[in-house]
DNA sequence: AGCGCACTACGTACGCTGTACGTAACTAGG
DNA sequence: CCTAGTTACGTACAGCGTACGTAGTGCGCT
């Protein structure tokens, strides 16, 4: 009964096939997938343990061998994704290729827009994760510094990757649960704010609001944040 | 039945007390004081409905009265706890000042550890949220750039703070519905993680571990990273 | 060769969640 | 005074993660 053991463990470190017993009919990769389906198509809520053992065809409580605990099939939908991840010969210039990394990063995100809010609480070392981590240090050879610097810029990075894209994303992924539309959201709260800002009570924010003309551009505020975390290292 | 209409709304667009009707048996501050008293004591997934509405002494569904929708009680606490920032009198030099704004903010989050898991996803303009950012921007006063820039600042800043503090409580907050103790758990991660790093397949990573010689002086971390992050807007 | 055990499969059930809805009591405005 | 808008709250529903029991399967060992 090693698949009931109330023991602490990391799914990684679980054979995924031991020999013994019937042959197990689907992949940890097959349910990977389709869990990172349902999430990609009707978002992480959508992803319950029922719901993916249907898109596989099988009972949900069948689902409990491969997987001990949800959590771990958030580990199982991370590492599949993380696996999407271009690793390529460094270039030699580090800031370049740190550059390339977050942007990168950042279109994964933008592929699965559930990553972000699995990434903080999950600080899982899956293989495809460590082989990522693995390639970030690759870029940063040429960085003179010791690997705690290095391990420091690599988490700044991909903080500040994860805290943008969740920011871009959050709206969008919010009103997926709400009965209105994300227009009608933005809109009341807009409005809001705009009363708030116009009592007075906030002269400096009403300062900003009336600098600002037009909409954020969110392309050009990551890429300013990605420079100057880098120019904070060198 | 303004309580039930399914229409977007800001929970603090809608008034405390209209005045018809008998009055309200609990305020707001009542029912987001009780919320965070749970969430500080049991961990935020100890914060349902039913449970505020028992601790408050009332019935659940009276509690909808108040709060329309379970993501307008996250909003409560927010505002409750930004209410707990103290708000001084900028001394001139706004990079101290940040630095004591990210310090004040660190060590709220480590008074309420839920607090970074509700950061991301609710993008709410609390009053005291408010008062907190123009009490951000008045620090910035000294610092020559347009409000944009400041924005992003005090964005950057926060970001950063979310980010480090989440990393420091997630195991934490995590192993709090875990049937083992966390230390359990950090072992067999750490194991895992030496077996992975041991085999060879990552080097640079292998080094690193190498490199470091006891735990992560997590307090250093922090530090390095605000400062950088201040220099690259200096 | 065959026994036993570890494994797969899966239905049922429990306690929990957010919340829609109906009803009764109450009170301020017209 | 009346009535409309509120508060209060019990009941109910659909969904969740998952503990547990049971039946069938096939590898490894004797």
């Amino acid at each position: 009964m090693a698949g009931r053991a109330a023991v602490p463990e990391v799914i990684w470190a679980r054979p995924e096939r031991t020999g013994r017993g019937p042959r197990p009919a689907y992949t940890r990769a097959d349910i990977a997938a389709a869990a990172v389906r349902i999430a990609d198509a009707e978002g992480l809520d959508a992803v319950s343990m029922r719901r993916v053992a249907g898109e596989l065809g099988c009972g949900t409580m069948s689902l409990y061998n491969y997987v001990p605990r949800k959590e771990d099939l958030y580990e199982l939908m991370m590492d599949a994704v993380s696996g999407e991840h271009e690793l390529w010969e460094p270039c030699g210039d580090w800031r370049a290729d740190m550059i390339r990394v977050a942007h990168q990063t950042r279109d994964l995100m933008h592929r699965h827009t559930w990553l972000p809010r699995l990434m903080s609480p999950v600080y899982g070392f899956s293989p495809n994760a460590l082989r990522y981590l693995e390639h970030c240090l690759a870029c940063l050879d040429p960085f003179e510094a010791p690997y705690g610097t290095k391990m420091e810029l690599v988490a700044m990075v991909n903080g500040v990757v994860t805290t943008y894209v969740g920011n871009e994303i959050a709206t969008v992924e919010r009103t997926r649960s709400l009965p209105w539309s994300q227009e009608q959201e933005n809109a009341v709260r807009i409005a809001y704010l705009g009363r708030q800002v116009a009592s007075g009570a906030y002269p400096r924010l009403a300062a900003s609001f009336a600098e600002a003309a037009g909409p954020i551009d969110l392309e050009g505020v990551f890429e300013r944040a990605l420079t100057r975390v880098l120019d904070g290292f060198a």
